[in-house]
DNA sequence: TTACTATTGCAACTAAGTTGCAAATATAAA
DNA sequence: TTTATATTTGCAACTTAGTTGCAATAGTAA
C-alpha cells in the first residue's frame, strides 16, 4: 500500500533521504532511529515509500537492502538501468546518471537491470 | 583457505556443478544436499571452492548468494563484467557470455562490476 | 467532534549465514 | 602399511536481516 498519512515517522525517515543525494541502506535507518522509531515500522514506511515512487531500493554488495530518492526518475523506469555505486572502502552508495547499455541476449526478455559498481569513491582515492 | 584435500562431500558438491551450466543458490544447495551433509561444511566448501578459482558467486534478486562454475573466465577476470541473468519466473539463474561495456564515471575508480539481469527465460517465455 | 481506516509498537518469529570446538579423515612421510 | 599432522566436518548455539499478527494509537475526512 502506498503512503496515505503524514505521520511524525514517516516525515523524519523522509528528512534523511532529504539531507543526502547518497543511498542509505535499512540496517542504518533502523539503528540510527531506532530512539524515534520500531524497526517494522522503518521497514514499512521504506515498503510504501517506494511503491509511491518516492524511492527505489536495491541490493547492495553483501545483499543487504539499500533505498534512495528518485531524481531524475519517473515512477516507470527508475530501476531500469540506473547503476549504483558502492565504495568497497567506506562502504557509501552513490546512484550515478550514467547509462549503461545492455544488449538483447537472444531467447531472453530483459525487463530489469542491476547494475552494481564496486571501486573507491572520490574520498577513499585521496 | 583454498581446497586442499578431495573429500566425499567436496565431491559431491562439485558434482552438482558439473551437471548444470546454470548458478545454483546456496539455499538450493543446503536443502538438496542435507542428507549428505550440514549445512555449515555447505558454506565452508563453497568459500574455499571460490578462493581457488573454481566458482564464482554472486548476489541474486533478493540478496541470495549464488554460485557458478567459472567456465570461460581466468581466476583474475572471473568477475568482472560477466553478467547473470535471473529469471522473474522460475527464478532460475543463467551465466552470460555477452559482455557489458561499463563507462568510466569521473573521480571513480571501478574494481568490478555486478550486473544482474532481470527477466523470462526461455522456457517461462512460452 | 466523531468515525473510520491507516499506521505504529511490540514481541515473537523465520531464514540466511557464522562460529567455536571436539571428533573424524585425507594425505604426506616414515 | 602405519603413523603423524593438518585439514575438514558435524553439531549446536549463535547473529543478524527481515517479517508478521494483533491490539493500541493517531491522521484525516465528514
Amino acid at each position: 500500500m502506498a503512503i496515505k498519512r503524514q505521520t511524525a515517522t514517516v516525515k523524519l525517515l523522509w528528512e534523511q533521504f532529504e539531507e543526502s543525494r547518497d543511498a542509505l541502506s535499512v540496517v542504518y535507518l533502523v539503528e540510527h532511529l531506532k530512539v524515534a522509531m520500531n524497526k517494522s515500522t522503518v521497514y514499512r514506511i521504506l515498503d510504501r515509500m517506494e511503491e509511491s515512487g518516492k524511492l527505489h531500493s536495491f541490493i547492495g554488495k553483501n545483499g543487504l537492502k539499500w533505498y534512495a530518492k528518485c531524481q531524475d526518475c519517473s515512477s516507470e523506469n527508475h530501476i531500469d538501468i540506473h547503476p549504483h555505486f558502492q565504495c568497497n572502502g567506506c562502504g557509501k552508495v552513490e546512484c550515478l546518471t550514467e547509462e549503461i547499455k545492455i544488449p538483447k541476449i537472444s531467447k531472453h526478455q530483459i525487463q530489469l537491470a542491476q547494475v552494481l559498481l564496486l571501486g573507491k569513491c572520490e574520498t577513499c582515492l585521496n
